[in-house]
DNA sequence: CCGGGCATGTAATCTGTTACATGATTGA
DNA sequence: TCAATCATGTAACAGATTACATGCCCGG
């Protein structure tokens, strides 16, 4: 699901500008992709040539003038396609597994600290999550809720499994 | 990490083919992430040119010749100095979660379709990993096989939340 | 005789990032 | 006055993919 299609599925809900689904994405996508500028303005060019969006200009005095982008017949078409389309095989990425492979190489210390600094940062993007439960209860579909709830949970089974990870490695380093 | 580091991670063990390197890739980074050899060959290329490997040739007769690269001292330095750099943040992806979040465009049936297959799938990668639990206990160090154990119960957990991901959109489309 | 394994490599393309450029308003 | 927010956009680069090109050996 590249960004295109994520953009024409929040613009099925309403017409945004660029800088509307940079925020929009910062606020429910951040969990599985980050996204910037750079990648959405050349995307909504690159739509509007295809005739996915259509863009309108709002003139403002006191701030920048925005570009709205509103979707059309044939983007919504292609939006509804791609969503029924077979689902790709995930790979599950975890920086700190990777690095644990090539631990050998590295001291006893080393080790401790890297699996204590990456379980601060889950800790960091659990908290991170729960702060939006509120909001997301209130404004978001159910289907939308349910996105959210299992990607707690993601985090959670994570954090288990570092710090039984953390438990196997201490072991592992008073053996010897 | 990016390919870079990993190939140097594995030629810091043992000399290696290009081709050799995408095996033991496929081996036991598969679950992390992919590789081909449209990457493997450029990045062995730029890696001779900036001395961090260096390649002999060794000329078969019944089949293709080898190039086999061997790391440098200064390969050592840049891969022990990348082992210790800080880790990244992770952006847990997840292809169903991304479908669900549109999912009030699709119907109940579809639902119930994707999130089966996606559990179809989950089951796939863990039976296709439980295949190397022989070779990785008897070949891998204990980090490796740290490694393995974790990535497993990864699979293990994902595979429950989804259960319950399904059982929710269930109760969720019977309420209606 | 055909597919798969062995073995290396290039070219075109995709998808995205970072850094830069512009410029006004608002609040601490 | 300085940073942040609003708002759009370009240019250079990074990192990887797919498809293509080559060619031999082996087993069913």
């Amino acid at each position: 699901m590249n960004i295109q299609y994520i953009i024409l599925g929040f613009l099925m809900d309403k017409s945004m500008t660029g800088y509307d689904i940079r925020q929009k994405f910062a606020l429910s996508f951040s969990f599985f992709s980050g996204i910037s500028f750079g990648s959405i303005y050349p995307a909504l060019k690159s739509m509007e040539k295809e005739g996915l969006i259509t863009t309108r200009l709002e003139i403002q005095r006191e701030a920048p003038n925005k570009k709205i982008c509103t979707i059309t017949e044939k983007g919504k078409e292609a939006f509804l396609n791609h969503l029924r389309a077979p689902l790709p095989v995930d790979r599950y990425k975890n920086s700190f597994l990777m690095r644990m492979f090539f631990f050998g190489h590295l001291s006893p210390e080393e080790h401790l600290d890297f699996i204590h600094k990456y379980l601060d940062k889950l800790n960091e993007t659990l908290a991170n999550l729960v702060k939006f439960q509120e909001p997301i209860e209130k404004h978001a579909d159910p289907y939308q809720l349910l996105c959210f709830e299992s990607g707690k949970q993601q985090i959670k089974d994570l954090i288990k499994n570092m710090q039984q990870t953390a438990e196997s490695l201490k072991k592992l380093e008073t053996k010897k």
